[in-house]
DNA sequence: GCGATCACTTGCATTTTACAAGTAATTTAG
DNA sequence: CTAAATTACTTGTAAAATGCAAGTGATCGC
């Protein structure tokens, strides 16, 4: 379990205005990515957020973990029937990170080139409340089925070759999926 | 005008993955409040960028600057008339990144207590469409107008008093604007 | 010319991040 | 029971990014 928060996590804030205060919550290159690996992967513990393919460093995971259960999109429960696993999962306030996530993950396949199959991404486009409403009752049921698998082939994408025919990354897509 | 982009600013990426992708062209406290600055409140010089209310520094406001600018999020160009003004502007790739920004906004404030007004916020959360829609047009037809005022007033949120009656900042919304 | 304006750059202290290693609290194997 | 393994971290230290104050150089208006 993560100790208590410092009180220098809880700095003075910069405006009034909503995406900055966003952006003081979230904005560095690691917290959304945790938040993904809850959201659409199905991550739980400690060592799978420390797999899951960017390499975050193990003290930065520690304190980014830390923050976003301070903000509170996240919470930390120790695992009942051993006590060494500590499981995470949103919140409310973390599940509703969702729009945000879907828009960067559209955003960047769009514009990127990325592993993510184009057909996957437009579907995904073409279906934004359906994939939401997915996401957001994997999160009620605690569903821990993954909706999306780690992106870890090629990069693919506007500029480069066609889109690729299957998904990588071993992890297949439930039934009740993006593809349904 | 910006100096050319040092090769160092071109990092090697972690994963494949869009997310993680797009946070690393603009995952920072940062990109996001120029991008916002652009594209809502009509901002394009470097001192209206470096008095926006958040008082970001001047070595750091011009990193951002030549990284969005390598990234192809924003433009720069020396203003016809006067040699010594740089005006910005978001190419096509930077105003798509206005869903990003418009979930963000919603989110902050719903969970957080922000300067934005109440009404203000839900009339957007219920016109996502065309607000958006509003927010291309202005930057198609170049029209600078703000949109949206800067949120300097004291906080307001879910869990603070309820919502302001009036706009705070000085600057009005123009009859075309969210609240039309 | 001359002061003002604008868009930066530079130097330096502080903070954050990255990388490698280590530790404490369990749980499992024998 | 003890020993090895597992899990979730912490610690130390170097490198990088950030924040702050001051300075620079190219215009521009007069």
């Amino acid at each position: 379990m993560v100790s208590p928060v410092p009180d220098r996590l809880k700095r003075k804030r910069r405006s009034g205005c909503p995406v900055s205060i966003s952006l003081e919550l979230f904005g560095d290159r690691w917290s959304l990515l945790i938040v993904r690996d809850l959201m659409v992967r199905g991550y739980r513990t400690y060592k799978e957020f420390q797999k899951s393919g960017e390499g975050i460093a193990t003290n930065i995971l520690a304190n980014r973990l830390r923050r976003l259960a301070a903000a509170g999109i996240i919470l930390a429960e120790t695992e009942a029937g051993d006590a060494r696993r500590v499981n995470y999962r949103l919140t409310e306030k973390g599940i509703d990170l969702a729009p945000v996530l879907f828009e960067m993950l559209l955003w960047g396949a769009r514009y990127e080139k990325t592993s993510a199959p184009c057909e996957l991404v437009e579907h995904m486009a073409r279906n934004r409340s359906e994939v939401l409403a997915e996401v957001c009752r994997r999160w009620r049921e605690r569903d821990p089925t993954p909706l999306l698998p780690p992106f870890r082939g090629p990069a693919s994408g506007p500029a480069g070759p066609s889109g690729q025919k299957e998904l990588r990354g071993g992890k297949r897509q439930s039934r009740r999926g993006v593809t349904s």
